[in-house]
DNA sequence: CTAAGGACCTGTCGGC
DNA sequence: TGCCGACAGGTCCTTA
């Protein structure tokens, strides 16, 4: 499910439920994530307080005096805010619960997804080298240009890479394209940096608009379905191969880029 | 160092 | 109805 606006938006959701609140109990059901759940997480989290909820790419961290929990929802995780006495579903594998009478309930069927410990002081090796959040003047055309001179590879992967550009996930690498208008097939050393910067502000753009449409379902994140309003999204070209583009109505083309599903038109983008 | 591909895991959907 | 392969919002790790 997750690119970074539903991250975003599902650490908004929790954040009034748990900040500030002090952990009673955890419960872990499947500690075999995408890395093992550490086996002392109920004794590292209860009884302290939560201090504030972040998010840095697409992992969410609770803020502790002790430590961050790192939270990623991998490609099918979701967290949501239940009363603890909640039964379990067969997915629902670590629970958070709070004093409260609350909890967090990580579901996520595939297991992509992690829960990480980082003690106070420490940088966890996954968040260490990661690039900057795309929407902060971090992220601007002198940083990407500068990670794209050189390469071959296909602009699309680059900016899909955590290592440049954080929370860029494969449905707003098309968006963003299409709305750049550049090929994403197209060697990231040889995008003008003219392009670059339209890249830059098209990625912010669409990323920005997507956390605001998943802000108009946050009254709704106690809800059972838990699924934030993502779908409902006007997407201009993801899952619309074949369909008519949106500006010249040519037929979209789709095809696979580092085994990912590429969609883009091939009239409008260069 | 870069680039390409496999790996992890479950659920769903389309075709036969 | 059942079986089988392909695919799904992520990203680390191995190999060349």
């Amino acid at each position: 499910m997750p690119e970074l606006p539903e991250v975003e938006t599902t650490r908004r959701g929790i954040e009034p439920h748990i900040d500030q609140q002090r952990v009673s109990d955890v419960r872990v059901r499947q500690p075999m994530l995408r890395w093992a759940v550490p086996s002392n997480l109920t004794e590292l989290l209860v009884g302290e307080q939560v201090r504030a909820v972040r998010r840095r790419g697409k992992y969410v961290l609770v803020n502790f005096e002790a430590g961050d929990l790192l939270i990623h929802l991998g490609m099918s995780g979701s967290l949501r805010v239940l009363p603890q006495e909640t039964l379990p579903a067969k997915h629902d594998h670590v629970d958070i619960v709070f004093e409260t009478g609350m909890m967090i309930r990580l579901t996520d069927p595939r297991r992509f997804g992690a829960v990480l410990w980082q003690p106070s002081g420490e940088v966890h090796k996954l968040l260490a080298s990661l690039g900057p959040e795309p929407l902060t003047d971090a992220f601007d055309v002198e940083h990407l240009a500068k990670a794209c001179k050189g390469r071959s590879q296909a602009i699309k992967l680059l900016i899909m890479n955590a290592h440049v550009v954080v929370g860029v996930g494969n449905i707003y690498a098309n968006e963003a394209l299409f709305r750049a208008g550049i090929d994403p097939r197209r060697a990231a050393g040889k995008v003008s940096k003219q392009r670059l910067a339209r890249l830059v502000e098209e990625i912010k753009a669409v990323l920005d608009y997507a956390i605001k449409r998943g802000g108009t379902t946050l009254r709704d994140f106690l809800a059972s379905d838990g699924k934030p309003g993502y779908f409902a999204q006007e997407l201009l070209v993801y899952g619309r191969a074949g369909e008519p583009c949106k500006s010249c109505s040519k037929a979209l083309k789709e095809i696979r880029l580092g085994q990912r599903s590429t969609v883009f038109c091939t009239h409008c983008q260069r």
